[in-house]
DNA sequence: TCTGGGGTCCTAGGACCC
DNA sequence: TCTGGGGTCCTAGGACCC
């Protein structure tokens, strides 16, 4: 029998501000979000002053200020820290262990006698070696296990720890917690489920599955099946390098130049390949996306975007910042105010999986004739020299920038022709 | 003046092939 | 003439997550 428990740190960025101010315990404290544009974290002060998830700071300046709010601006490298210290340390409870955002983990308890017991060693021992506040809820479930964190959290009783797991409390946990609160449940799906008079988990899981299958898909058929204590989303211990890989940035002023749009484009271009080499991966395209302000409904809005596909897949900084400011140019409209623009890399493949793929092409292509043509190249002239491009129909025939005659053709009967 | 940033998964529909 | 089933691959868009 799978057992899970959820830990979540406790106001996360605020609780890493604290943790170094030692002066704001018991103090209301907010981290904003970039350009200081909105509130991404409220102590649990602050929560009590009825200080909003989301609100645009420059609404509530004065009111934080009136209530003695302490505010500060996101420090991601902090926060990063103090994730992977949080990390550590439940590794040392378990192997088994998804690190699944910032500030929450899975990990699996599988042979622990006393649950509860086990769940209040793991929070004193993160409070303890980092100051940080966390809560632990345990179940058979993923899904269960969120459920039973987010009661630990809010229940004075719990003490900021709860075991579901076969407990005689799951009902009365699952008729306590409304719908929109379900792991997976939004706000689009919360709303046609009302419409079908289900509002709580307890309601959710008594639905009927074939009903939940046509109408809204595997993903909420698996959410119903874990609500009653089946388990259907396993713990993913090592998550695959990410499939793509964006910066994005809200600026601080609306930007009309294409020149200042190309300064930022690339600067967002060249993290995101700093990234992929981070990863050790590379993307097989790029995509630009460009934006003005929605919510200055009076201007003129617009906005862009464009993927643009490498020949050979890249983490070269240089090569994806062209492929970006070229399709930047062609969405680009002069007359609007942008306020943000965004790179994303897309079809992003561990590096050293992409001689395999290119090979797997030739092959694909049978043409026998064409690949002792690139060995005898790659022979002369250096290893991968000339590499069949991944993408595109057929073969695409790539010769590196280094020599002197680059030449690219879509044909294989073209390629003796490029010596 | 001022409203975040970075992801995943699923599905539907079109292109293309035999 | 344009009719059929079955399959893959790709893309766009929706919904959700923290």
């Amino acid at each position: 029998m799978k057992i899970y428990a959820l830990i979540d740190c406790n106001s996360f960025y605020a609780s890493c501000e604290k943790v170094f101010r030692p002066d704001l315990k018991n103090r209301p404290v907010v981290v904003l979000s970039n350009n200081d544009g909105c509130i991404i974290a409220r102590s649990a002060e602050a929560k009590a002053l009825g200080v909003e998830m989301g609100g645009p700071y420059f609404k509530i300046k004065a009111e934080l200020a009136r209530k003695g709010v302490r505010v500060f601006s996101s420090n991601y490298e902090l926060y990063g820290d103090m994730s992977a210290r949080v990390m550590d340390i439940l590794r040392g409870f378990s192997p088994d262990i998804e690190v699944y955002s910032i500030d929450e983990a899975f990990v699996g308890l599988d042979g622990t006698d006393d649950l509860d017991a086990e769940g209040r060693r793991i929070k004193r021992r993160i409070y303890t070696w980092t100051g940080l506040p966390v809560s632990v809820g345990i179940a058979e479930t993923k899904t269960l296990a969120k459920i039973a964190n987010r009661i630990a959290k809010k229940s004075p009783k719990a003490g900021g720890v709860l075991d579901l797991f076969k407990s005689r409390f799951r009902e009365k946990a699952l008729e306590a917690t409304d719908i929109i609160d379900i792991w997976g449940v939004g706000r689009r799906l919360s709303k046609r489920l009302r419409n079908m008079g289900i509002n709580s988990a307890l309601d959710l899981s008594r639905a009927n599955e074939q009903i939940i299958r046509k109408e809204f898909g595997v993903t909420l058929l698996r959410t119903v099946l874990e609500l009653r204590g089946i388990s259907c989303i396993p713990l993913d211990m090592a998550p695959p390098p990410k499939q793509g890989i964006c910066f994005s940035r809200s600026f601080g002023r609306p930007v009309e130049e294409l020149r200042e749009l190309k300064e930022a484009v690339a600067s967002y271009s060249a993290r995101v390949a700093e990234k992929l080499r981070g990863q050790e991966s590379v993307a097989g395209a790029i995509d630009i996306y460009i934006t003005t302000n929605r919510f200055r409904e009076e201007d003129p809005q617009y906005s862009a975007h464009l993927t643009r596909t490498f020949p050979v897949a890249t983490s070269d900084t240089s090569e994806i910042i062209d492929y970006a400011a070229s399709g930047l140019e062609r969405i680009f409209r002069a007359g609007y105010r942008y306020k943000k623009a965004a790179v994303t890399a897309t079809g992003v493949v561990p590096a050293d999986s992409v001689q395999t793929n290119l090979f797997d092409t030739a092959m694909r292509g049978r043409n026998e004739n064409a690949i002792s043509v690139m060995d005898e190249l790659n022979h002369r002239f250096g290893r991968d020299t000339v590499v069949p491009a991944a993408t595109g129909l057929g073969a695409a025939w790539h010769m590196r920038r280094e020599m002197k005659s680059p030449a690219y053709t879509t044909d294989w009967d073209e390629l003796p022709r490029a010596i």
